[in-house]
DNA sequence: TCAATCTATATGCCATGGCATATAGTGTAG
DNA sequence: CTACACTATATGCCATGGCATATAGATTGA
């Protein structure tokens, strides 16, 4: 009896590495998949996905959602203008910033790989996360979510 | 309504979106105790602890449990023999692979981090994950790794 | 036994992210 | 208006992991 809460026990290291290898089997396996039809992997997808919901964003918006750095976000950024994805646009209230968006290219891109996504994601877990349990586990992820933002835990230095 | 399901519906890409929302901050926030405690990120502890609980295992183990190539484990074991955390001990029964364990430097850099990151996890999460609702959201993480590692899901080449 | 094949690990090259720092631009007190 | 502090981003160096390949050792079939 490592823990107790109030009225439950929870073997908290064991639910981080379970949490983790989640984590890290499902990304390896999205990124299998998107590399093989469409070039980008799954951060990719997910900064373009981002750019497309929120047109305009800023290199800041971008590594505050993902709990990066600002440094590793500008040079992600820099990689998928190369490839034509992304513009950065004058800023016309700040001229430190740029306001970032998706060429057409990539808003075609994000288009076709959201499919790939999503079909991926639902061949590997929907069935897993079927029934009430599945809600209840996807609500609580979704909590743990908002607390750790709330709270600002994990934002990287840079 | 993006998904039916048998009875409920779930949005994968949120749920997905989530989950690796929560592992990046809660990686980074155990890596900053670590490194300031102890000199050591979260995933070193994670590979010390592994051979604290598997003593004798071999490269392949290692990648496997962590579903990382064997190439990154094999660098990760240089980097913490370097420091005087582990040892490679030949393998009487294949001489292409070695034993790995841990030195008693690493035993107890291995019980000591337990502390700092059991710890720092109880404080990050402990309450969100309280309750009937947080139980069942950590058994439902523990079934979806457990089908990913039936599958050999997300399982990299290397 | 021995060549062919398979396996376990190591290593090289590349991509990515953290952290520290540099630089340009912004805001503010006086 | 100007010095000073602050902010947003970019860049350099380092650590880590993926993938491809190299190599030593194990295994197998004739």
């Amino acid at each position: 009896m490592a823990y107790r809460l109030s009225g439950d026990e929870v073997d908290l290291p064991g639910f981080f590495a379970d949490l983790v290898r989640c984590e890290t089997r499902l990304y390896n396996a999205l990124n299998d998949r998107l590399r093989e039809r469409h070039g980008i992997v799954t951060s990719q997808f997910e900064f373009l996905r981002f750019l497309r919901d929120h047109p305009g964003a800023r290199v800041a918006d971008i590594a505050a959602e993902f709990a990066i750095g600002v440094g590793a976000t500008s040079k992600s950024a820099d990689r998928l203008e190369k490839q034509g994805w992304i513009v950065r646009q004058p800023n016309p209230s700040d001229r430190r910033s740029s306001l970032l968006a998706l060429t057409d290219d990539g808003s075609q891109l994000v288009y076709a790989a959201e499919r790939t996504f999503t079909d991926g994601l639902t061949t590997l877990i929907a069935d897993t996360l079927d029934g009430p349990s599945g809600a209840a586990a996807v609500r609580a992820i979704s909590k743990l979510r908002s607390v750790l933002e709330r709270n600002r835990t994990g934002m990287p230095t840079g």
